[in-house]
DNA sequence: CTTAAATTCCCAATAAAAAGGGATTTTAAT
DNA sequence: ATTAAAATCCCTTTTTATTGGGAATTTAAG
């Protein structure tokens, strides 16, 4: 089985105090922006070189400076977290991308560590885990806040769980009220096709019937 | 370890003005704090009384020092911020409580709202916003950023739905799972009674059903 | 004490979902 | 070209949910 993520082999990046850690923030919440803007501010260490509040504006000014560390929300106006994640790494694959989120938004870890991120963040992070995460960072290393492992552990029985693209609309039009019939008709398959993607569902999330299949699927944000 | 809470450095009143509106800070997020404070710290009507990151903290905080206006994130640690609301607004009636949040909580406005919040903003306010929203609440107006008002009304359709304690948990087991038989002995009711709660629980909800009832029940945090 | 809301119970017919097989065609990756 | 995964389709039986009527008891509030 293939990890979700794995460790980047270059390590050349030492410890040097000498050199500043340029870092970029990408997130639309102005408060967030400015309180890690001043979280930031007074460690020496740390070069402040901008920030961005959607994906459209990152991709430009990376194009006139690309930092050390890429400072990411998950959740953004025009794209996600995920895609853009996805998209820096390909262009600048020297960049670090290190996601902040918050607490209801762990189920995205997987995928964003997938897309080649170096870490996760909650927002709620100090000055002082913050500095040293971004250390670790342009080491080289992974960083998951205390919290964030911590809840990735309480998680992991319901994570992991892939449903097909198919399965994501039919299970849409389910929590919607279709029937199968309904549903159908919609994408212009027989009642027999849903009722397979149904069935599929209902043993892939181990629910016992329709209702706790959408429970499940909202708590895992499938829907 | 972080303190529970903090009184500013500077308790020099020199150069604020009488008609100062102070403002007293819970919410559990560094950044955000950082951030708020950060926007209104050259703000000069706004005089900065603290910061409390949870309800606990808070109360104790409002013990020594009640300020006009209590911002507060509706999620904390320790408490609800609905809940939190209703003690303030119970213990200090001249406080004026402007609840803190981000898009995805917007479910709660109606719960803030009846426990006396005086408006509801995003998080990712501006400068200029909270100024003024912090300037008509004290005036004794309700504010709401223009993202909520609009969420509001989009949502006005499914809001407001009252459900019955009974059929509060009737719905839990439903989205668990379980069939109307099962409810019926695990509620100690015959199997009649589950199924008429269900039926008013659709009627209710306006949902097809189950799927979508537990759909909209969950957006609507019922669940 | 009254009254409205909540909770409880019943029946019967119909519609829909769940379970249990199985099978074929597309699609995408190596 | 091969192969695995995804998507499609079909059938039958059993179990549940939904609908559409009623009606009798508790509870809680004025």
């Amino acid at each position: 089985m293939k990890p979700a993520f794995s460790l980047p082999t270059d390590t050349s990046f030492g410890n040097s105090n000498s050199m500043a850690i340029s870092v970029l923030i990408v997130d639309d919440h102005y408060m967030v922006v400015e309180g890690i803007h001043s979280l930031l501010q007074n460690e020496e260490q740390i070069e402040w070189v901008g920030h961005a509040n959607n994906a459209a504006s990152c991709l430009a000014l990376l194009q006139s400076r690309v930092p050390d560390v890429l400072l990411m929300d998950i959740s953004l106006p025009d794209a996600s977290g995920i895609d853009l994640c996805k998209q820096v790494k390909q262009l600048y694959p020297a960049v670090f991308v290190l996601a902040l989120t918050t607490f209801s938004q762990l189920n995205y870890v997987d995928q964003m560590m997938a897309a080649g991120a170096s870490g996760y963040l909650l927002k709620n992070v100090s000055a002082r885990e913050l500095t040293e995460a971004l250390q670790k960072v342009v080491s080289g290393k992974i960083v998951f806040s205390d919290e964030v492992a911590k809840a990735m552990h309480v998680q992991a029985a319901n994570r992991g769980v892939v449903i097909t693209r198919r399965e994501k609309e039919v299970l849409a039009l389910i929590a919607n009220g279709q029937t199968n019939q309904e549903i159908a008709t919609m994408l212009y398959v027989s009642v027999s096709t849903v009722e397979t993607h149904r069935k599929n569902l209902l043993q892939k999330l181990q629910a016992k019937n329709t209702a706790a299949l959408v429970k499940l699927a909202m708590d895992q944000k499938l829907i």
